[in-house]
DNA sequence: CGGTTTGTTCAGTACATACTGAACGCTCAG
DNA sequence: CTGAGCGTTCAGTATGTACTGAACAAACCG
C-alpha cells in the first residue's frame, strides 16, 4: 500500500474527516475518502489518481467508485486521448443520501414490512379469546401503524422537496 | 452464557429481526432484542428476565437496557417488594428514534458544522486571487449551504410533527 | 495475434468493536 | 455489622467486515 501523497492540508482534513463520517455510517471509510478527493478536485480523477492521493489499494479505489457512481455520487466522465475512467463528484447532496439511504435502509424496511404481513396472516387464524394473542395483535397492530406512516413520509412529495 | 429460554414463537421471530436491524444500524443487535423483548411483555422485567429469555450476559443486559433508556425507549418501573429493577417498552417509536438519531449522528454533525466554520476562517486570510483559494472556497461555501438546510430541516417543527 | 494497460473479483487478513464474565461496589435485610 | 442480592464496570475475547493485493478478464494498440 502506498503513502499517499501531497494534497492541499485543507484538502486532506476534510477526506479524513469525510472516511471518519462514512465510516462512522457503517458504509465504510473509503467512500467518504473518494467522494471528498473528488469534490475538491477541478479537474476528473482516475483510479490511480486515488490510489496515490488516499493510499488506498486498486480494490478499494474500483469498489468504492462504483458504489458510488450507484447512488450518482460520481460520474463517469469521457477524457480523450485516454483509456482511463475518470470520475467527478455530483454536488447534488440530497440525492445522493437519498440514494443512499434507499439503498442501504429501504430493502430492510421492505423486509420488515413483509414480516409483519406475515405474522399478521399467522395470528389471524388463531382464536381470539386467547389472551396472549389479544396482546399479541394488539402490539403488532400499534407496529403496523408505524410502518405505514413512515412509508408515507418516505414517499410524501414533502420529503422529496426537502431533499432536492 | 444461558441458552435463550422459551419464548413464543411469534415473539421470538421479532427479537431476532429487531436485533438484525439494530445490528445493522451500528448500534449493537443486543439493543433490538432487549427493546423487542420487552415490547411483547405484557409485565415489566428484571435484567434476569432478559438475561434468561434472551441468552445474554449481565453485563450487555446492564449496558443495553441503560442505552435504551437514555433514548426514552425504555423506563424503569416500581413494582413493590422487589428489589430489582423492572423496566417497560416505551411504543413512542418517533421519540425513540429521534432520540437514538440524536445521540449517535447528531454530535457529529455539530462537530462538522465546527470543522466548516474553522476552515472557512482559515481561507478567509488568503489571497482571493489564487485560483485555488477561490475554488475551495466555492465549494465549501456549497457544503455549509447544504448544512445549514439539514440543520434547519432536522429544527423544524414539520420534522418534529411527522416523529409525533 | 502477443503485449500492455486498466478495471474487476475474491480469498485472506487486519482491524474495529460488541459482547462476555469475573471482580467490584452499593444497598438493604436481619 | 455482616452477608446476600443486584447492578455496574472493564479487561479480554470473539465475531463480523472493510480492506488489501494478486490473479484474472477485457479492451486496445502495434
Amino acid at each position: 500500500m502506498p503513502e499517499p501523497s501531497e494534497l492541499d492540508p485543507v484538502v486532506r482534513r476534510f477526506v479524513e474527516d469525510a472516511g471518519t463520517v462514512t465510516q462512522s455510517f457503517g458504509i465504510g471509510r473509503v467512500i467518504g475518502q473518494i467522494y471528498a478527493y473528488l469534490y475538491f478536485s477541478r479537474e476528473p480523477r482516475n483510479l490511480a489518481d486515488m490510489r496515490a492521493a488516499l493510499g488506498i489499494s486498486k480494490g478499494s479505489a474500483s469498489t468504492g467508485v462504483r458504489q458510488l457512481e450507484q447512488w450518482g455520487g460520481v460520474r463517469k466522465v469521457w477524457v480523450k486521448g485516454d483509456r482511463k475512467d475518470y470520475y467527478e463528484a455530483s454536488d447534488w447532496f440530497g440525492r445522493i443520501i437519498k440514494n443512499a439511504i434507499q439503498d442501504t435502509v429501504g430493502t430492510k424496511m421492505n423486509g420488515y414490512a413483509s414480516l409483519l404481513d406475515e405474522v399478521e396472516d399467522s395470528l389471524k387464524k388463531l382464536r381470539a379469546a386467547d389472551g396472549d394473542v389479544g396482546f399479541l395483535r394488539d402490539r403488532i397492530r400499534h407496529l403496523r401503524r408505524f410502518q405505514k406512516r413512515t412509508e408515507g413520509i418516505w414517499n410524501s412529495p414533502l420529503l422529496k422537496r426537502l431533499l432536492k
